[in-house]
DNA sequence: CCAATACATCAACAAATATTGCTGGGAGTC
DNA sequence: GACTCCCAGCAATATTTGTTGATGTATTGG
């Protein structure tokens, strides 16, 4: 349960981590349609090409993207295995049904 | 769309940032067998009492738990309804299903 | 080979977040 | 009332994140 647990929690510090952030989340809002290069990316929420090149890298370590290089262009996708991975790290934190009846400094 | 669209980014960034730290992760777990006092979170994390203090508010203004006041201790326990907000959020970030025909760049 | 385009990366700075020690208030106990 | 315990909040500091402008690398077209 230590290690197990402790890279489960690094995981999931990653992932809601890059989900934290405006520009991030607008990211995903446009890959939702499909892949994008980061050409169209700078167009698109007019921001600078190093800023989005920052956010992307944080996605693409989170695995929330993938990128594909094509000849000078690099697309961007979503992966949707993250989504179902947070997806189940949510679940597994939910309250238990079974209520303790312990109930400290009662 | 606009104006709901953003306070729904914001309130995705509210979660997603509260989830994003180790010590509320173990905060999260300790709380998932039931409610506990500060005093006890205190013993459990090891952590200085102001610290948890703090970390307590971030998931309070979050909407991840919830306090009780009783004498003169204060008890915490997790809110399901953020979980399940949080799951309908990334739900909402899934990629379409349908392949938009466009890609740019190409 | 040269220039232009698309993107990543770096260094420097700015801003947001987290930790620590301290202070103070409310609630019990004597 | 005086004392103790539990906890929130503040100020100062340390750490982490994000932005900007400049530089570097690979690719394409002329």
């Amino acid at each position: 349960m230590t290690a197990t647990s402790s890279s489960r929690t690094e995981r999931a510090i990653d992932l809601f981590h890059a989900l934290s952030d405006e520009t991030r989340l607008e990211i995903i809002e446009l890959l939702r349609n499909g892949e994008r290069c980061v050409c169209e990316l700078t167009d698109t929420l007019d921001a600078a090409q190093s800023r989005l090149s920052f956010h992307l890298r944080v996605l693409k370590d989170a695995g929330i993207v993938r990128d594909r290089k094509n000849g000078r262009w690099v697309h961007y996708e979503l992966d949707a295995d993250a989504f179902e991975e947070m997806e189940t790290l949510i679940g597994g934190m939910k309250p238990r049904s079974l209520r303790s009846p312990k109930t400290c400094c009662a």
